[in-house]
Parts: C-alpha cells; sequence; structure tokens
DNA sequence: ACGCGTTATATTTTGTCAAATATAACGCTT
DNA sequence: AAGCGTTATATTTGACAAAATATAACGCGT
C-alpha cells in the first residue's frame, strides 16, 4: 500500500459500530471497486487480501440500510462487484466531506506540521 | 469509557508516526490533565489506567519538538502534571480544527446518518 | 528518617485482531 | 460435464496490542 500523503483523514465513528466505521481505507476501496467491477482486482491493487476486502465490504454493507456493493459470482467473467446507487452516494458524500475538512482546517494544520519533531 | 456522541471525530495521520499521532482521545486527555493538574486523576475520569494514560503522554511528548506535557514526581502534593506552552498550543488548534471539520462537513453528516441501518 | 501521593518503568499475562490457509459455491462458456 | 475466475466462508495460526501486576524513583512534608 503506497504511503498516504501527509493530511488530514477524517474518520467517521457512529455510536453504535466499531471506532472505524467509515474511513479513509474503506473509501479507498470502494473507489477501487467501482474502477475495476471486481473485489479481488481492487484487493490486489490495495496490496490488501481478497480476505480482508471482503470482511471491509460485508461490514460495510451492514452498517447501512442497503448494501454499497452488488457482488455476482460465476457467469462467463466468473464474477464481478458493482457499487450500489448508495454506494455511489455514500462515496461520494464522504469524498466531499473529507476535501472541504481539509480545506477548512488548512492553516492550524499547516502550523501543525511545523511544530512536529 | 462514556460513549461518544456521534460525530465526526478528524483524526491526524502523519507519514511517519503511528496511524493514531494525534485524535480525539489524547486531545481529551490534554483536557483533563490540564483541569486536573494530574496525569493519574485525569486517567481515573476518563476511566483508563495510569499506565495508558502515561504511555499517551508519552507518545505525544515523542512526537512534537518539544513536550505537551511537563510532569513532576515527589514535592508536597506527591507531583503533578501540566500542559507546556506548546501543549497548550496544539490543543487548542486541534480543538479549533475539529470544530471547523464539524461546521463544514454537516450537512453530509446528516445526509449519511439517515442512510444508517 | 519516614510516609505520602505522584510520576516512571519493567514484566508478565491476557485478549484481540490480522494474516494465512483451505475449501466451497456459483454460473457462464466451451 | 468440465473448466475457469470470481465471490463466499470457515478454520487455524501468528503477531501484536492492551491490560494487569509489580516495583522503583522522586521530593517535600511531618
Amino acid at each position: 500500500m503506497a504511503r498516504p500523503a501527509p493530511q488530514l483523514q477524517p474518520r467517521l465513528r457512529f455510536p453504535h459500530a466499531g471506532p472505524d466505521a467509515f474511513g479513509p481505507g474503506k473509501a479507498e476501496l470502494l473507489r477501487h471497486i467501482a474502477a475495476t467491477g471486481s473485489i479481488r482486482t481492487a484487493a490486489a491493487e490495495l496490496g490488501m487480501s481478497y480476505n480482508r476486502a471482503w470482511q471491509l465490504v460485508t461490514a460495510m454493507n451492514a452498517l447501512f440500510r442497503q448494501p454499497l456493493v452488488a457482488a455476482a459470482r460465476g457467469g462467463g467473467t466468473g464474477g464481478g462487484a458493482a457499487l450500489t446507487p448508495l454506494g455511489e452516494e455514500v462515496l461520494a458524500r464522504y469524498t466531499r466531506m473529507a476535501d472541504a475538512c481539509r480545506a477548512a482546517t488548512r492553516p492550524d494544520w499547516a502550523a501543525l506540521l511545523r511544530l512536529l519533531k
């Protein structure tokens, strides 16, 4: 997995659900699934095991009212996966939130970076 | 530990340093140290062990150019701890960043909440 | 000198989580 | 019906993190 740039990475925390309900890792996975049409290929691109990716997908699907990822097995291509409309919406909103958050905190963030060892 | 309110909790991630360089937990610890003048008392109020609190303080102190917490042992009161000027600054900036981030992401955040199971 | 409450640190134990491994199920193509 | 690449799931193993426990060090009071 490539080193993330040193930037603010907001993580969504919900009252129930674990402390890592949704964050940059899951968002990135969604992006790669949308781009590749395959959980396995997306996982490979991110340098993570298929098992782990599938666990993340399952966790996300269980967290919302409807699944974010629709997967099919078998068929000519062996199967595949794609984002549901809800999945697209969640990803879009999270991406916009992350951008807005970074923009709103830029000055303090830059100041903090200078205080680091 | 008390259940956190369902709100966005930005966490600062730096290139080196672990994935949890600084976040809501450490900020809250700083606040309680500043308020009580004692690592031990602060830890007790947060329902965490002194050991864990001390680990967090050490990690924070090592992350920045100068310590965020200055602690003294012995003396009439047994000892104590307080925030350094740098500690006050870091806490103030983080608090402001968290507020700004929440304000900037409010609409999408509210929309996402409605999509939860 | 002793006690007190705190900070500081090491050691052991426990629990949890990630990784690895293995196998099954699926449905289209040939 | 056999093969393929994918999704789906269980099981085991190992690594790491958290917790618990224990002890030391400190410096000012009494």
